[in-house]
This record gives structure tokens, sequence and C-alpha cells, in this order.
RNA sequence: CGCGGGAUAGAGCAGUCCGGUAGCUCGUCGGGCUCAUAACCCGAAGGUCGGUGGUUCAAAUCCGCCUCCCGCAACCA
């Protein structure tokens, strides 16, 4: 009976269209799953949609659509691009599939029943008119709601709460004594940061939205998503739920790989939900990076997201599914820019592999009419070519069983970068000039082809749309391109018939790609900024000139500055306010440097309660403009106006 | 002194644990070849290994200090 092997992309957040970072995670998965397969492994590949929160359903309100009407549409559009990226998933969940609701709600009661979690209160920042919380972070520039820009106030929700501490510990030594963290190196980092300092419990249920799973004992509360979003990787087993039937065979997971912006999720709550559940423990967590555009993190507002629908039409999927794969390293970000993934395609794939099966294959057709003869003589160059290529099989599975996707694909271009070697060392133009030397010529094209397949049946998992049209080039049967076969020499029939087909992987015309791209993307930009423009903030809250008058803006020059250490967007200021003098502390050293402020003259909020930040206390607040680029601009007022001067 | 990662050829990276001729891919230049997708093969140029001090016969590697970048946390009146 064949060994399980289950692996899990994260579960997506589908309140927009799904990109190239989302594609990231799930090739890599599709692949190593597909390497699974082929190495005999019965195979549980799961991925899905995270449909619930406050932002789908706001999402869905502007859309004027119910919130699973939105999702439906948006996860359409996820099945189809993994249709189109060629994903083997097995499973898709949903978390609005009725039977993950039920297992949830089961889970949550068993939790609570267990001591576990716990009503408590929840405080944050409340805005009245929108009836929201938010967090501190979430906040805007001003401390103010980031929806309607007014006013919030410190206010608590009833909620509850999901014990962190009995785990600590045994959370310490997962991540730190155990190799379930790949890689490693963010241990420490996870450690330092939310356990040495206690970890807080966590809030799992909301009253402030309701498109969520229901807490079945207390109605008004939704599950907050914690619980919901994580549990996906079991309730698809099955667990806690009748529609499937898998949990016993598949759990514990072998791999979660996820992007490093959730990996504190996966590394820390995850586990203590399962240790609160008396469940096994995942045996990996796979993190990996983001995929950056020319140097800068993808952004819709930069205009950088790439979208892989366009990608996809140009140069195939395979092409981009190698690209990602082959860039990709654990744990850290990789850069992806048209031009660097061009030369990737032209270097790897046309010149490298590509033209390796078509000049070998041309050659096969032209010296020997399309079929070899059986009649073979070894020489020279041959051992070390079929030393290569057989040894090849180990080291990619080696590879693969780290995680090392893009150190698999380096190991096996090796191979098809020596046997483009070999030609030029056997030279077979010279050999067939010769008649007397047909025999080594028919044995160079034939360790030619089992150099092909041996190298095209470990792509396979990688760029399984084109490896097949290889195959049928080198004339290999379905018997010859298994992941058994791939570990010897000599599998195909001595008397082979390959057949001449089209071009597998085009070179790509770089400047002119270049530019198409470019104008692809510039096309796109205009319809930000029409976008930026409709969103300017709605005017607030109408006030009396009684109200405003409370405010004191007041005249003052900057004496002296600097940056508040412990903190790069702190910037202190000390003023000369035409009253004796006070410091300012404002969030604004990102924009400018103390020698931009020193002498000059800027608008104060004059009567603002006193606050510490970072430790040092601010009397008062220096007014600036949100620029449409996120940053800040400072407001300078007439320079000859003395310090002190009322504003009004 | 909050925690961590990093600085190596024009670009992207390996080597650092365990000191001993600095390596890979792409790019550039020169040559070869003509089976092949202007592809392939060979060769060359290009580095005071971020700076500085120390240990050592010997330092990219070990130790001290400094500069700059990037994450996380905090914070952003």
């Amino acid at each position: 009976m064949s060994k399980p092997y289950y692996i899990t992309t994260p579960i997506y957040y589908p309140s927009g269209n799904p990109h190239i970072g989302h594609c990231y995670t799930t090739v890599a998965c599709d692949s190593i799953a597909r390497f699974r397969r082929m190495q005999g492994y019965d195979v549980m590949f799961l991925t899905g949609t995270d449909e619930h929160g406050q932002k789908i359903e706001e999402k869905a309100k502007e859309s004027g659509v119910t919130p699973k009407e939105y999702v439906d549409e948006k996860v359409a559009v996820f099945k189809k691009l993994w249709e189109y990226m060629n994903i083997s998933y097995d499973r898709y969940i949903r978390t609005t599939d009725d039977y993950h609701i039920e297992s949830v709600q089961k889970i949550f009661n068993k939790l609570y029943e267990k001591g576990y979690i716990y009503k408590g209160e929840y405080k944050g920042k409340y805005c009245t008119p929108c009836e929201s919380f938010w967090t501190e972070s979430q906040l805007d520039e001003n401390g103010c709601c980031p929806e309607c820009h007014r006013e919030v106030k410190e206010a608590k929700e009833e909620a509850y709460f999901f014990k962190m501490s009995p785990f600590a510990e045994r959370i310490e030594k997962l991540l730190t004594e155990t190799d379930y963290l790949q890689p490693k190196t963010r241990a420490v980092e996870l450690v330092n940061n939310f356990i040495k300092p206690g970890l807080e419990d966590l809030c799992v249920s909301r009253t402030s939205f309701t498109w969520g799973i229901p807490v079945t004992f207390d109605p008004g509360h939704v599950v907050y998503v914690w619980i919901d979003a994580l549990s996906n990787y079991i309730t698809a087993l099955g667990y806690e739920n009748n529609a499937y039937d898998d949990f016993d065979k598949f759990w514990p997971a072998d791999v979660h790989m996820v992007a490093k912006d959730i990996m504190r999720f996966h590394a820390i709550i995850w586990p203590a939900m399962l240790m609160a559940l008396e469940l096994p423990l995942p045996k990996h967590l796979a993190v990996h990076g983001w995929i950056t555009f020319n140097g800068q993190k993808m952004s819709k507002s930069l205009g950088n997201v790439v979208d892989p629908f366009v990608l996809g039409e140009r140069y195939g999927a395979d092409a981009i599914r190698y690209h990602i794969l082959r860039e990709m390293a654990l744990g850290a970000d990789s850069s992806f820019s048209n031009e660097i993934m061009i030369n990737r395609i032209n270097s790897d794939l046309a010149n490298g592999l590509g033209n390796l099966v078509s000049r070998t294959v041309a050659m096969v057709d032209k010296y020997f009419n399309g079929r070899l003869n059986g009649n073979f003589e070894s020489g020279d160059f041959d051992d070390e070519l079929i030393a290569e290529a057989s040894a090849l099989r180990e080291k990619v599975a080696e590879y693969i069983d780290k995680t090392q996707i893009n150190n698999a694909l380096a190991e096996i271009f090796k191979v098809v970068s020596r046997a483009n070697k070999y030609i030029d060392e056997t030279a077979p133009w010279v050999l067939a000039k010769d008649e007397s030397k047909k025999a080594r010529l028919g044995a160079v094209l034939y360790n030619l082809l089992e150099a092909i397949r041996i190298v095209s049946t470990l792509l396979w998992p990688f760029m399984p749309t084109t490896m097949p049209e290889i195959w049928r080039q080198i004339g290999a049967k379905e018997d010859d391109v298994t992941y058994e076969n791939s570990g010897k020499f000599g599998v195909l029939p001595f008397d082979v018939q390959v057949e001449k087909g089209a071009i597998i992987f085009p070179r790509i015309d770089v400047d002119k790609e270049i530019e198409e791209l470019n104008a692809i993307i510039s096309a796109n930009k205009p319809k930000e900024e029409e976008k930026a423009e409709i969103e300017v903030s709605p005017v607030g809250e109408e006030i009396s000139i009684e109200e405003f008058a409370k405010v004191d803006l007041r005249v003052a020059l900057v004496k002296a500055c600097e940056k508040v250490k412990k903190s790069n967007k702190l910037l202190c200021l000390q003023l000369d306010d035409g009253m004796g003098g006070r410091q300012v502390v404002s969030g604004i050293a990102k924009w400018y440097s103390p020698d931009d402020l020193i002498g000059k003259k800027v608008i104060i909020v004059a009567n603002l309660k006193p606050v510490k930040l970072c430790g040092v206390e601010s009397n008062g607040m220096i007014c600036a403009a949100d620029a449409p680029d996120g940053s800040a601009k400072v407001i300078f007022p007439d320079q000859s106006l003395p310090c002190g001067s009322k504003i009004r």
C-alpha cells in the first residue's frame, strides 16, 4: 500500500483577483504534489479560499451583491487560474462550505468545553457611525477611523478568547528544537518577538460583523479568522464532519507551505490550536518570501501587480511555472522583473532544453531517417554523460525532500548543459560524413535521447504541459517516462522512432517583449490614478464654529530637530511657539530629515493633550497633509509670521 | 544599546559553521563549430570578499569596533 502524503497551500482571501504571488505558493505545492505522485505516494493536495470576514462583507456591499455572491465570483477566477496553471489539487476547500462550518462550530465548542476558550472583553478603537472596531494599526494617519475618517474612541466589545499561554513552552521547543520551521532562521525572530514577551490570548470571536461562522451557544458572535481559517487543513479531511473520511489517513500534514506574511499564524497559533485539540502537529512548515517586482514589493497602487493570465498567454503556463520555481529560494524574496523572466526562459528553456531536443531529434531525422537501427558503438565521453544522467534522480529527490525546488531544477539543467557539451565533444555531423562511423553516430544520438528522456521525466512535475510534447518527439512511450525509469540509463528501445515537431520553447525577443509588457503596465496605471482621485476621503461630520475654535492652531519655528532613537518614523522637534517653547514629536521621519525642517516655520496644534511616544513627550502636533503616494507633506505657513500667531 | 538577516566581478547568488590558489548563473569581449531556436562549445576580461583594528605562518571565513541596507516588533499627534 502506498504511503500517504499531505501537502497544502494556504487558503487565499478572495477580496480581489489572484495575482502572481498566489501562483508562487500554489505552483510550488503542485510541483511537489506531482513529484510525490510520480514517486508513488498517495497524495492529498489541498488548496482553497478563506471567504469570511469584514473585508469581504464590505467589498460585497460596494459591489451591491451579497457576500456569498461576491466570493462565488472570485472563487471562479481563482479556480480558472489554477486550471490555467495546471494545478492538480485534489481538493478545494471553501470556508463557506457546509461541512467546514459544521466542523468549525464543533471545534469552537470543543475548545470552549476544554476551557481553552473563555469569554472576555476585546478592547479597541471604536467608530460609532461605522459601528466598527479597529486596531491601532488600522487607523489612518490621524488616528481616526480608516473608513469615514472621524474620531474613534476606546471601547470594549464582548469577545471570546483562546488561551495561548499553556502552549508557549511546547511551541518554543517546536520552533527551536525541531525542523518544523523551514528555513529555521526565522525561529529566533518568532521566539524573541512573540513567545519570550509572553503569548497573548487570542481574540477568536467578533460581534462587529456578521459574515462569518456563528458561535452556536452565543448568537451575535461569529468566529473570527483564526479558528475558521486555520482549521481548514483538518476539516477538509473530514475532521468533525461526514463530508470526507481521510483524516486518519492523511493527518498530520507533511508540508504546509505559506508565504512569510502568514508564517506567524502557522508557526504559533496553528500548533497551539492543535495542541489544545490534542492532535498531532504537521511535520513541516515551509516558508517562502515574496515576489518583488523590479525590487519593489508588489502593490496595486504602484501598478506593478503582475497578471498571471497575461504572462501565461504570452509565454505559456509552463514557462511561468519554471521561472517562478527556479527563482524561488526558501525564505528569501525573489525578484520578478520582465527582463529576468524573459532571460531565464530564453537561456534555460529555449537555448538549453528546447534547443537540445530540437538538434538531437533533427540529427536522428537527418542521419537515420528518424529511426535508430540499434547498431551502437560506445566511445569517449559516453561514461560521463551516462553517469551524470543516471545519478540525477537521486539528487533531485533529495532537494525535493528539503523543499528546495530551485536547487532541484538547477541540478536538472546541469545535465541539459552536459548533454549540449557532449554534442560538441562527439561532433555527430563529422561522424555522419564517414559511413564507417555510423554505429558510433547511432550510439551518440541514442545517449542524447536517453539524457533527454531522464531530464524530461524529472521535469514533468514542474512543467506538466510541455514534457509530453518532448516525449512525443523523442519517441518515448508512457512506460519509458516513469519515475522508476528516470533512475536508469538505456530504457528507450534501441530502434526508437523520433518525430520532428514544433519548437518547444520559442526564443523570445527581449527588447520587443519588454516594450510590449511595459505598454501593458502603463495602460493599466491610469485606471489606478482615476481611482485614487475618486478616493478623496469624504468630508467629516459637520461642526460648529465654536467647536472649531476649540482647536488652537499656532505658527511655530523649528529651532532644533532630531530623530527619536528606537524609532524610524519619529522626529523630535524643539519649537519656538512664542510662549516659551515646547517639544513635539511627529511621525514624519520617513519623509523629512531634521535639516529639512530646522529654521522653518510650521503650523502646530497647540492645545493637544500631551502624550508620550516611544518614551518621548510630545506637546502638540505638526500639521501635515496626506500626499497621494501615501507620504505626508508638512504645511509651511508664510515664513514672515511671528511665532505664536494664532490661525483661524 | 528591542529582535533578527544581510553587504563577495556589471546584475543575481554560493562559499563563512570546520581559516589554506574566490566559485556559479546571466551579461560583456575574443575564438571554435555548423546538427540546432542568431542557438551550442571553448577561452578571456572583470573582485583590495562593506570599512577598520586584532588573532594567525595564513582570514571572505575567527574576534572587536564602525557604516549602510532589509525584515519583524514597537510606533506613526
